[in-house]
DNA sequence: GAGCTAACTGAACGATCGATTAGCATCAGA
DNA sequence: TCTGATGCTAATCGATCGTTCAGTTAGCTC
């Protein structure tokens, strides 16, 4: 047990995940070979297969870590927010905070789609499926307008969000202009509470 | 000159643009070999590089010519419909059959993206603002809501726009449902003319 | 029918890929 | 001091990739 800690602190397991999350983010998963990994962290090709059977496997490894870091961020910064409609809307920022700045684990999920890798499709699909229902969930809790589909209106708020490192610059301007054109999009005419001041002022 | 008409009819260009197009849509740039394209059409590998010099000259061969086909079909489904409104519903339809059903060429566009290929980003990324500033010049004749960003929008509706081919299957029910979904995100609050008319009786 | 050219075949090239293997160093525990 | 994992290196494997190329065929011209 001690022996466990002691590995689980020297070894470079998490410089390999890193490595490998931080190129997959940048180049996509076919443009990575496992020797720029193995380079990035300073080891030989050989020493990744100790530590993963294999790229697929790699990649679901860091697609696994991305989920779990974007939840934390998300949930972390819904804190105790209780009003349905500013839940909505801090989610939304932290779910651009984590794909265009925090996260290069965070930039994978939404840069390696899993058609890219038919093999391996089911599990990051599943993975992808783990973080999209806290926005169904999200969602549900809104009061939309009548006739519009909580379903698409998440298919679609999911497609334009993580269209965003496509086109996103930290040049563009606050990432708060880009939050309100997202709730002004998916976020209008909910009826559950008053929206955030700047808005409902407008027309 | 008949001769070249001739070699026009009869050489296997089109044939293997097709097979290149059918391929890069289903599996990627990456996935898709040019063995690949070379059987699918019926020929061997050698006689595609008769016709194109390199595997990223025929992506962007395919690119060019998926750009002309959408432009093409958006162009000719707006028609001579001169309210705004209604040519931006017109014009997301359209876009949406195109990459949802009809055309090969034109899912590549979006499911192959420039980044995938560093050395042919720039040309690929040339093609598709040709195709985007069609949307740029709808939105602008848009009357939108003060405090909405026009290029803002634009991204946002093409990111959620070319997402759709990651979960939309045909029995995701009428294709119109769905353009109603994008009009209330993206067209709401226009003030340009009354909507289309199977809307706004609907509830 | 000789000559030419467009279009293609069949086979191979060098490079690079993911993955494997034998062996070496390190160190805790006995 | 020995033992046995752990974690790695160096070298290499077979497969597959994009690409090339010498030669063949079909159809045209003169």
């Amino acid at each position: 047990m001690a022996a466990t800690f002691a590995k689980l602190q020297s070894n470079r397991w998490p410089a390999l995940l890193d490595a490998a999350a931080a190129l997959f983010a940048e180049r996509g998963y076919h443009a990575t070979t496992i020797r720029d990994v193995a380079q990035a962290a300073g080891v030989t090709p050989g020493a990744l297969y100790f530590h993963v059977p294999t790229k697929q496997a790699l990649l679901i490894a860091v697609y696994a870590e991305g989920v779990d870091r974007i939840i934390r961020h998300v949930d972390a910064s819904i804190g105790a927010e209780i009003d349905p409609s500013l839940r909505f809307r801090r989610a939304i920022k932290a779910h651009l905070e984590a794909i265009l700045d925090t996260s290069a684990f965070a930039r994978v999920i939404v840069r390696v789609l899993p058609d890219d890798v038919p093999e391996a499709a089911a599990e990051l699909r599943a993975q992808r499926d783990r973080y999209e229902m806290r926005f169904r969930a999200l969602i549900a809790a809104l009061d939309l307008p009548p006739g519009r589909s909580p379903t698409l209106l998440r298919m679609l708020l999911m497609g334009a969000l993580n269209a965003t490192p496509i086109w996103y610059r930290p040049s563009s301007g606050r990432l708060d202009a880009i939050v309100d054109e997202f709730v002004a999009s998916f976020g209008a005419g909910m009826t559950g509470a008053g929206p955030e001041p700047q808005r409902r002022s407008k027309r």
